[in-house]
DNA sequence: TAGATTAAATGTTGATAATACACTTAAATT
DNA sequence: AATTTAAGTGTATTATCAACATTTAATCTA
C-alpha cells in the first residue's frame, strides 16, 4: 500500500475559518481579527489559517483557535465547507468553517491584541473579507438549531450564572424575547441545572440565585434527545 | 491582485463522495459502486471522485452524480467534510460528502452497470471502504432531520404517489411505524398535497388515491418553516 | 425601624398539538 | 349476493405551549 496513489489529480489550498461566539450579558458577539495577509490585509475577517498535511482538519481548527485565544478543549463544531471558485481573490482556496463557543473573558488578551482581535456584536458587523459574512450568518442559524436541542449554550456563560443571564443569552441567540415564567419553568424542568446557595447581588437587592450546569444529569438525557426551547 | 498569493502552504487532494438515497417502496436504499481505483479497488464504496481546480465543490458533486446516474437538477446537499489524517490509506485526501435524493428508477441503467452500481438497503450494508459507512450513518441522521422540517421526502417518490407510499417512506427513514390516521391527518393538514382523481389499483381492490406534491403551496410555507413530522 | 425600592420568584388558565385507538367504505372477485 | 382486501375516516385523552400579574426577599433611606 503506502501513499503512492492519486498523483495526477488537482491539489487545493485548504483554509480553516473559525466563527468564535461569545456572550457578554447583552448581545451575541463574534471574535473578529484584522486580516494579516494579502489580499485584503487589514480588513475585518474571521480568524483563519491554512491546514497542514500533518494534521487533521479538526486539529487545524483547534490549532487556529488556540493560536488566537490561548484556549483549548473548547466546544467546536464543523459548520460547512465553502468551495466556490472565486470566494478568495488571492487564489483557489477551499475553506472549511468551524464555529466555537467560548466564555468571553476567558481568552488570553495579549494574544487577542497580537491579532488585533475584537469582540463585535452580531448586529453591528462591519464589512468582512470574502464570504465571511455568509459564514457568520450560517453559523448563527446553526447555533440556533443547536441550542434548541442541546445544552451547549452553557459554553457561552460563566460556570455559575443566574436564570436571567441564561434567558438573556437565549434571547440574544434567537433575537426574540421569552416569557420569564415559561422560560424558567421549561429550563428547570429539564433537571440539568443545579441551584447554588449563593446569590448574585450586583443587579438587585433581593439577589438572584446562581445555577450551575449539571453535566452528569445531562449525559443521561443526551441520548434521548432534549428539547431546550 | 491576481492569483499570486499563498504559495508556501500545503495543498490537498479533495475528494467528493456522494451518499445517494433511493426508496423502492419498502426499504431506504443507498446507491453503492464497486470502487474502480487502488487502493481497495473492487470493494463496495460510495460514488466519489476528485475535485478539479476549474469547478466549485458543489459542481464537482453534481458532476460525479451525473456521471453515475445520468441525472442532473437533483436534490443535493453538502453533508460534512471528513478530514482525518488516515481516512484514506492511498494518501492524504480530504473528502467532502454530499447526499442526494433521487427517484430510484430514474437513473440511466447503462451508467449504473458501467460502475457496477447497486441499490443496497441501508439495513444490509456490506463492508465499505475507508470511512464510507460513517458517512452513510451521518447522512441518514441528517436526512431524518431534514425531512422533519422540509418536504424533501418527495424527491424520493414518483411524481404521483399514494399516502401509504408516503407513510412507508417516512417509516423507512425513521425506522419506526406511524399511526395511519394521525399520519394522514398531519400530512394533509399541511396543505401541500393535491389529490388526483386517479387511483392506484395494484395493491387493493378499493384503490388508493394518488397525490402530487404542490410546490406552489409549499413555497408559501417554506419561509415560515414547516413541521412535517 | 418603618417604609420604600428593586428585581427575583412564582401559578393558573385556556388553547393547541400529540397520541391512542377501531370501525366503515369502495371496489373487485367468486 | 356474499366475500375479500386494503383504503379511508373520528373521537376522546393527554401533554405541551402561551398568555398573563402578584408576591417576596433584601437593601436602602428617611
Amino acid at each position: 500500500m503506502g501513499r503512492i496513489e492519486y498523483k495526477q489529480y488537482d491539489r487545493f489550498l485548504l483554509a480553516v475559518d473559525c466563527i468564535i461566539f461569545g456572550f457578554d450579558g447583552s448581545g451575541l458577539k463574534a471574535l473578529l481579527v484584522k486580516r494579516g495577509l494579502e489580499p485584503e490585509a487589514g480588513k475585518w475577517s474571521l480568524m483563519g489559517g491554512f491546514a497542514q498535511q500533518n494534521e487533521s482538519i479538526d486539529d487545524a481548527a483547534a490549532r487556529i483557535l488556540l493560536n488566537l485565544t490561548g484556549l483549548d478543549k473548547i466546544y467546536m463544531e464543523q459548520l460547512y465547507c465553502f468551495g466556490d471558485l472565486d470566494r478568495d481573490p488571492g487564489g483557489r482556496v477551499v475553506s472549511i468553517a468551524y464555529f466555537a463557543l467560548i466564555k468571553i473573558d476567558a481568552s488570553d488578551n495579549d494574544k487577542l491584541e497580537e491579532h488585533q482581535a475584537k469582540w463585535i456584536d452580531l448586529k453591528k458587523l462591519p464589512p468582512l473579507v470574502f464570504d465571511h459574512k455568509r459564514m457568520i450568518k450560517l453559523a448563527k442559524e446553526r447555533l440556533q438549531q443547536k441550542v434548541s436541542n442541546h445544552p451547549v449554550g452553557f459554553e457561552l456563560l460563566p460556570n455559575k450564572f443566574t436564570l436571567q443571564q441564561l434567558q438573556a443569552l437565549y434571547e440574544a441567540i434567537f433575537e426574540r424575547s421569552f416569557d420569564k415564567r415559561n422560560f424558567t419553568r421549561k429550563i428547570l424542568s429539564l433537571g440539568i441545572l443545579q441551584r447554588l446557595d449563593e446569590k448574585e447581588k450586583a443587579s438587585s437587592k433581593k439577589g438572584a440565585f446562581y445555577y450551575v450546569f449539571d453535566k452528569k444529569k445531562y449525559k443521561q438525557l443526551e441520548s434521548e434527545g432534549i428539547q431546550m426551547i
